[in-house]
DNA sequence: ATCATTAGGAACCAAGTGGTACAAAACAAC
DNA sequence: GTTGTTTTGTACCACTTGGTTCCTAATGAT
């Protein structure tokens, strides 16, 4: 997965993925189909790793408001853009921008993915308004969008390398588009 | 531009580049220093001419309205989805994706480019409120970020595969927390 | 200890990579 | 029409690509 992560699909070399796992061609070929398939086997890695572990952020119980976890899912964010992993992007906005449209398999992959980030942030939205009962999964994807796409906008720009107060600046709209947005979503 | 654009940096050899300017390998180098070169020609043509013209209709004075200018822009991104072009994504969110991070000067180039959206939206995020006389460019670029980072989170889920629906979503998202902000905006 | 099974390693494959060298062809000037 | 120059096409380069083959080495069960 890093390999690919670092690298992108194409530019990552069947030497290099061996190299990173450790393994020669024999063992690579007998354990996979080709190096699509473990790209494949990666990006579902990362859907299991990477962003489950942000979604557990948008899904925590110890703190209570919605936008209070969503607050601490764009602050580690920016703390990220102090440490060495900042240029390393995102895998699955590289997915989604140079795999997804040449492989079918790779999109329906990505778009699940994508599907449980609106979700979570759709949860966490509506979780701090009144008339939450009558949601449902899709309703809460819907809700949930404008977030994703502000937090995916976030990812790419942290990899073309924009600066840490730029990172910030989407973190503060997202969240302040959430304050005042209360009685648009429950109007709905 | 066109064969790095559908294909990506890696993934478009030599003939296809050939093939798609109509010219031989002779003439090919004899014109440019090398593919490389030629990507970075290509990316800098999409920023004078693609984002250019979406730029033109944020500072159109057509609409008098800074918010209609917007809401134009993404408009004419909603109506991109119904055309066969809608798969074809952002040569910029590529470029930002999967060769900044490995080319300084393309970084260069993708940030320079990124500051004029940013602050094209600014601008005319900016043009409706009453105190707008102070704004320096610095100033535009901020207050452009976050619709800026919609815009271009919209692209990556449109190269991604998302539904016209999912589309629509960010942007009235970003037009709602323009209508909501104002305020906010005016008290920095 | 024996034997069946699996994993490992290296040589090999054809095809394709970006890039160069150079001769032929087209063109310009006069 | 004859030059000198530039453009174009092609053969070629060394190297890398993803993938296969096949034999040896390690492993596991009995």
């Amino acid at each position: 997965m890093k390999v690919f992560w670092e690298k992108g699909y194409e530019a990552a070399s069947l030497p290099d993925l061996l190299l990173g796992m450790g393994l020669t061609r024999g063992s690579f070929y007998k354990a996979f189909k080709d190096k699509r398939s473990v790209y494949l086997a990666a990006l579902r890695f990362y859907g299991d790793q990477v962003v489950s572990a942000a979604i557990r952020v948008l899904e925590a119980d110890k703190p209570a408001s919605g936008y209070e976890r969503i607050k601490r899912l764009f602050a580690s964010q920016i703390a990220l853009m102090r440490t060495p992993d900042a240029r390393r992007g995102c895998f699955l906005c590289k997915a989604a921008v140079d795999r997804a449209p040449h492989d079918p398999e790779i999109e329906r992959t990505v778009l699940m993915i994508i599907g449980r980030i609106e979700e979570a942030f759709g949860r966490a939205a509506i979780a701090d308004l009144p008339g939450k009962q009558l949601a449902n999964a899709r309703a809460f994807r819907k809700a949930g969008v404008p977030l994703a796409a502000a937090y995916i906008g976030l990812q790419v720009l942290r990899n073309a390398g924009s600066s840490a107060e730029t990172i910030a600046g989407i973190a503060q709209g997202a969240l302040e588009s959430l304050l005042t947005r209360p009685k648009a979503i429950a109007s709905r």
